[in-house]
DNA sequence: TATGAATGAGAGTTCATTCAT
DNA sequence: AATGAATGAACTCTCATTCAT
């Protein structure tokens, strides 16, 4: 809406730069350090420091309003510096999704897969994606935002829909499991993954929100009682 | 994040003029009327029809990526005709979210409640909200956007948790008849209907995602089978 | 080369905008009217006095040291006003090149097709295309800069190669009615007009260089000293 | 105008880094060498090559649309290796201006000099500097390029003149020596010597333009037949 | 000698908003 | 009621330059 930015009714913005204070100075977030001690990293390790800002700014302030010269200030870099190792913004999104299947995601679902059979695989996936955790929760808000994005943008829909058959085909796994090991007695797989997932979303997409009434520990105590309901 | 507008990565925009090749002329605002042919409404009128037309780009363009001008263009009035009658564009979306739910959500609860009994008043929810109609469609891809807005914005969060309650509650109203009635047997009906809600929702917002595995017809057979699942 | 615009080596910038003197206030150039009694004009006219004042800079500190924000100054209007005007700094320059076609060339090839017979047409061209004025300087400094681009630039060729069909269809109507009149005899067309053209340019655009050794009034004697030997 | 380098109008850069579908990986740099097998290189050997590099980037792009990253790129080093053996652009620009009167205009005037008499010295002048071939080419764009830039700028106005003095002295000389020997009979060697440029300069500069209507090989019969109208 | 990470300044462009008409 | 010219603030991105390594 390019509203959240320009904040016309009463929408917050974090910080403001404190600003004013001398002559006019132009451009360039976070001072950052005098010209001489300054941290150089390379490439590589300043690509993921800023990645790792971008995600906690973005969970924070949102995807829409999320700009360059704030990735910058939360990398406690200049601008330039991000511009310097990013082909641009899109280049920055991009790798926050992808860091995030690979530093949120998979961990958890390689949890899952290590529990001793698909039940407890499931109720792995509950504690651990739906935990009452501030990184739970920038995963949920990154999450939704990317989501809502996807909406209206094919590249965007396109990495979205990779994003979810992998999902699915993971959850599917741990239902075969349990099917397999006797744990989870379902009778129609791909039936029952859908609705699994959709509940898991719906819950996950809630509990999250400021204001919301439902808390993750209770999306998560419900989530245990609907997988208490498949029968053995 | 100020990148949906930017257009992520060689993402393009949907109009976007025409032009491509070559310098050619063109500046302003799209004029509109040539001012002989001016249609002239009450106030009312005319922010219904701004609103109404704002609708439409906002769930095809994106809450984000939405302007001022979009809206103008859409509504076939200029931009100063906008700015005359709303205090700003917060106003439009408060607006279009206030219209979204007398105009889309209540009478299809409404219709609901005329159900003879409480399944059929679920099912008759089912039915009307995920529709294949691209009116339930903009009514999803709204509300997903106003959902990713409300995880980063207190104003719009109170706003989702006051529509979230009326919600809540009359699906908890539905639940509490068929209970009444003898179609639905719960045991606890809060927790029914938060089950049912977060299926609802989980199955809603990615039915209508370009490139989804699931399309609104098949989020509609799914939440057919949850219900039959509820004992009589 | 991008260096004209950071003057690194004696490079000299027109005046740099006083700056200093207060609280931050980034942006905008020209402070510009109060907000009240600001001069309004409809389109077309500041559009003209936009592209008026954008020839007076390019021609004065060059095509490619001109920004926005200059041709902004120049016409007393803030930055914004010049987008609002013009879809980019594309259009402008593609403005300017087409006025200059329309405000100096036309009415000077004119003028020389009033004389009375071929060979005073090519005189009067002479004399009004290298008068001694401050537009005539303008008009080939910017040429020059536009021929430059011409050189790297499709679209700029393009344009440039319109011109020069022009430019020598004009010069060959001359030559043919000098003939037709009696008052210039050669024997190829083609060949005469080739070498004037090339003669012409080449006196020109040397003549408005700063610190040539030729200035304008010695181009016009030697160029007319060349028309004098070609016979009647 | 810092419109070369934004491209006038659509038009795209000629190398542009592939890119263009999707959200692709790339940052900094590019890389040189694997730092093992890095070529060291005295200075001046170095400052030639970054040199001779700069000049084709720059015939190619243009000087304006020539960064330090193109030249360092084109020179097959990093963009620190430039940097260290240059003061900064506007000293690779003096020096590629530099090395084309040695090792471009040079060697022709010398040609033209070791022909047998003064009308022969001319068309060697003729024949090589108005050559079928690319070098012949990155001759008169760079040239066009530096003789716009000079027209707003103090420093390159300067240089300009001393070469052009030069330039005048050395077809001076061969008109006289024409003179001398018979081959070349004018009445006032000055008045020729100006002409003779001033055709020479007009014709190359049009016909190493795309889309020009004349060609080098067209450009060099028109100056012989010019040549050939000087009487013995 | 060579590198490349880091930066500040400034570029073009977008856009919500104000307000004279 | 309706318009659209005008503006300031903020945006992404480019780039010459500095300097630790």
């Amino acid at each position: 809406m390019a509203a959240a930015r320009r904040q016309p009714a009463g929408v917050t913005r974090a910080a403001d730069d404190a600003g004013a204070g001398g002559i006019t100075r132009a451009a360039g977030a976070a001072r950052a350090r005098p010209a001489s001690e300054r941290i150089r990293h390379p490439t590589e390790v300043r690509r993921a420091l800023i990645v790792e800002a971008a995600r906690s700014v973005i969970a924070d302030r949102g995807l829409f309003a999320t700009t360059m010269r704030d990735i910058a200030a939360a990398s406690e870099v200049s601008l330039g510096t991000v511009t310097y190792h990013f082909r641009g913004i899109a280049e920055i999104l991009a790798e926050v999704l992808d860091g995030e299947m690979d530093a949120f995601y998979a961990p958890l679902v390689a949890a899952a897969f290590a529990q001793p059979d698909g039940r407890a695989a499931l109720r792995a996936l509950i504690d651990g994606f739906l935990a009452s955790s501030p990184r739970a929760r920038q995963h949920w808000v990154l999450w939704l935002d990317f989501w809502a994005l996807s909406a209206h943008d094919g590249e965007y829909a396109r990495r979205q829909a990779v994003f979810y058959q992998r999902w699915q085909q993971d959850v599917a796994a741990i239902f075969r499991r349990g099917l397999a090991d006797g744990t989870l007695r379902v009778e129609d797989i791909g039936e029952a993954v859908a609705e699994f997932m959709a509940v898991f979303d719906g819950m996950a997409s809630k509990a999250y929100l400021p204001g919301a009434d439902i808390r993750p520990a209770g999306a998560r105590s419900r989530l245990h009682r609907y997988v208490d309901r498949i029968p053995r």
